[in-house]
DNA sequence: AGCACGCCGACT
DNA sequence: GTCGGCGTGCTC
């Protein structure tokens, strides 16, 4: 008997020994079948060690082996390997997630045979003869089937119509044995591109690009370009010389720019196959994409964050669009980042990696400072753009109802009785509400900290989320000694009550994280908006990103100051990052766009420098900042995030792991709570985060393995996330 | 995460 | 009397 280590999906921060007998052929990376506890459980072989701690006697067998071969790469496997060890996560974690659910729940690697509906003679006739009159789904089916076969789990039609029509014989069942050719081999002397659709590179264009095309090894690019200045074309002819050179590529895209229209424009370019990893898809589905993306079937695989996970026969390259974009963050399971990781994995496979966005983030910029990314800049609109007309309305002094200051309402007025459209943005996700006076715009501010209070409403206090001190809310403003004191902060759903009752003649839509949770349903709103259904949009930063509307020419940033004036240090970033996207979004068509925004400190440097000189100079003086606080990307960050039903409890907890640190003496680590989170009670749960920071990336890491070895006492009634690298403060 | 074990309340 | 609620503890 042997020993066998393995990976299990259970949340254990530790490996399981078993035994296997010596003639069974096991490899690192397969998959076995094991009893655990009372149960059967998939595992993955991570190791075949010599000895074992664990008592011969506890020692279970396995039960059966599921691969004879490793189901990963040996590049791929060693990058999970750093992963898990990087972000703290389990080994369990990391791999499983890595997979399709169905190899999760032990099934083969095989594929299965596809399985169409087909037409039988004797559904013909009946289709003939017009019967099935009361069964209208049943012969719309069939006609679809008249025409071409159909894949069992395609086509809009319920399994209940499928039985009946089988059961009439109507319809049959066609089993197909899918042959395993190479994306090359199905190619075969059918040309690659259609160049009909391949664009006229403009200078600029030909000039990032000739810089590119050559590319094969290893290489950060970041490509630094204007909305609407042509990076897809960019990435679409990059992508055939990497399929030329008989590679497979990787295209990385925010959850929200996985439209249709995105697909059809790589399906459009490309004679060959082209898998799409999207939401929608179930999980035979998923499986089959990851089956042929690892036997070299697909040449071009285009999906979201997850889709980091596939595998690839013979990898050329990873593009990776809107790199700045927050969905690339995981925020549940392990956390990990997106464009951290491709980046990695770039590293090991020696493959370059493409980077596309209209406002990179501070940390790729910085990159490029320090000589790690290469940048390549479009500055021109490939078509012509009218100019954009900025509004900025101090609301100091202004009469406000529900946020929405009397000039707002106006502008809104007048571009709705001209038939167009109005976007209203409020960016509350990760924004605490602050006091500040209405009169002078002073705001209620941590003495030690010199950050902004937050406003508690149910405790009717202000508590600093940096030192955790609070204070009573004062009556009177510090500097001018006036009582307007108001908070920022408000929510889409007010904003959407409030808007019904002033513009009650037209049409509110409201889109956000809630009101889109069902699947699907954004598509849905988008194409209303598309139609005119609804004149007035309110939006997060997900209705920001690549929709173009036509018809909207005032767009109106509601709520700037609460980004200004954030805990979060990336608010700014956020806020930038947004008005320019926003900003692409209208004056994009014929008509003359207006943003607006609403801000108690319209002589704010950031907000001048942005609306002046633009994101470039943003982004250099928002590093500039950050450099002399010691901020990301001048530091490294590790948020302990604790959930509780009783706030003590999870109080107490991370203070001991504060103590933890804190007994270590690790010189520059900087321990910042425990607080209470910005929305401390969620569901009934209090929750509490500690910060860590240091200068040095190795050196934080040193001190997170020190706290992961240590085994510090676990209390069954806290939940407990570490996100290292967090994005979201609040 | 599951799942068993165990100890208390409201029901056929 | 039992069914089932969810707190606790364990998994090689």
């Amino acid at each position: 008997m042997k020993i066998v280590r393995v990976a299990l999906p259970v949340p254990l921060p530790r490996l399981f020994d078993y035994l296997v007998s010596d003639d069974m052929p096991l490899v690192v990376g397969a998959r076995v079948l094991v009893p655990f506890g009372t149960q059967k459980k998939v595992a993955i072989v991570v190791e075949l060690p010599e000895t074992t701690e664990i008592p011969k006697d506890k020692l279970k067998e396995i039960i059966a082996i599921l691969d004879s071969t490793s189901l990963f790469f040996s590049a791929t496997w060693e990058w999970l390997l750093w992963a898990a060890n990087y972000y703290q996560a389990t080994l369990g974690d990391v791999l499983f997630q890595a997979l399709p659910v169905k190899l999760r729940h032990g099934e083969s690697t095989v594929k299965n045979d596809r399985t169409f509906w087909r037409i039988t003679d004797e559904g013909k006739n009946a289709l003939w003869r017009g019967e099935l009159t009361r069964a209208k789904k049943q012969a719309e089916a069939l006609r679809c089937l008249s025409e071409t076969d159909l894949e069992k789990g395609e086509g809009d039609f319920s399994s209940s119509v499928w039985s009946a029509l089988k059961s009439k014989h109507f319809v049959q069942e066609i089993s197909v044995q899918e042959e395993e050719k190479s994306w090359q081999a199905v190619l075969g002397n059918i040309p690659l591109v259609n160049i009909d659709n391949r664009l006229m590179l403009n200078k600029q264009q030909a000039l990032v690009f000739s810089q590119l095309m050559f590319q094969r090894e290893f290489n950060v690019w970041l490509l630094d370009g204007v909305t609407g200045s042509g990076k897809t074309e960019i990435y679409l002819q990059y992508i055939e010389e990497i399929l030329k050179s008989g590679k497979q590529v990787l295209v990385l895209v925010p959850e929200i720019g996985l439209t249709p229209q995105t697909v059809q424009r790589f399906k459009a370019r490309f004679n060959v196959e082209i898998d799409v990893l999207h939401s929608h898809l179930n999980d035979t589905q998923r499986l089959n994409v990851w089956i042929r993306a690892k036997t070299g079937q697909s040449a071009v695989v285009i999906g979201t964050r997850s889709a980091l996970f596939t595998q690839f026969a013979n990898l050329g390259a990873i593009i990776l669009d809107e790199e700045h974009d927050a969905s690339f963050k995981q925020q549940d399971g392990w956390r990990y980042h997106t464009r951290d990781l491709a980046i990695v994995l770039a590293k090991k496979l020696n493959i370059p990696i493409l980077m596309g966005s209209a406002t990179p983030s501070l940390e790729s910029l910085n990159n490029v400072k320090n000589g790690k990314y290469k940048h390549l800049t479009l500055s021109k609109r490939a078509g012509n753009a009218t100019a954009l007309r900025q509004i900025v309305v101090d609301l100091k002094n202004q009469p406000v109802q529900q946020g929405l200051s009397q000039p707002l309402l106006a502008r809104m007025k007048n571009h709705l009785e001209k038939g167009n459209q109005v976007l209203l943005f409020l960016n509350r996700r990760g924004f605490a509400p602050v006091l500040l006076c209405h009169e002078c715009g002073w705001i209620a501010q941590c003495p030690h900290c010199e950050k902004p209070y937050t406003y508690h409403q149910h405790q009717r206090v202000l508590r600093c989320h940096h030192c955790g001190s609070q204070k009573t809310i004062p009556r009177q403003c510090d500097d001018c000694g006036s009582t307007h004191l108001v908070t920022t902060g408000l929510g889409t759903e007010q904003l959407e009550e409030t808007l019904k009752a002033q513009f009650p003649s037209y049409s509110v839509a409201r889109i956000d994280r809630d009101s889109t949770a069902r699947k699907g349903s954004l598509e849905g709103y988008l194409e209303d908006i598309q139609q005119g259904k609804s004149q007035i949009l309110i939006g997060t930063q997900m209705l920001a990103k690549g929709h173009h509307f036509p018809n909207v020419t005032l767009v109106a940033l509601v709520n700037v100051d609460s980004a200004l004036f954030s805990l979060d240090f990336r608010a700014e970033e956020r806020l930038a990052q947004l008005y320019v996207q926003v900003a692409g979004r209208s004056g994009r068509a014929e008509k003359q766009g207006e943003v607006l925004l609403q801000t108690h400190y319209p002589d704010h440097p950031l907000l001048t420098t942005l609306l002046a000189k633009g994101y470039q100079a943003f982004a250099e003086e928002t590093l500039r900042l950050r450099h002399t606080m010691g901020l990301p990307p001048f530091s490294f960050q590790a948020l302990f995030k604790a959930q509780a039903r009783y706030s003590e409890s999870a109080e107490e907890y991370l203070i001991r792991i504060a103590d933890f640190f804190h007994s270590k003496q690790i010189e520059g680590l900087q321990i910042l709570g425990p607080i209470p989170a910005p929305f401390s009670k969620k569901a009934g749960q209090y929750r509490w985060q500690l910060l860590l920071q240091h200068p040095s990336r190795k050196e934080l890491q040193k001190a997170l393995s020190d706290y992961q070895q240590a085994n510090l006492e676990k209390n069954s009634q806290v939940r407990l996330i570490l996100d290292v690298d967090p994005q979201d403060l609040s």
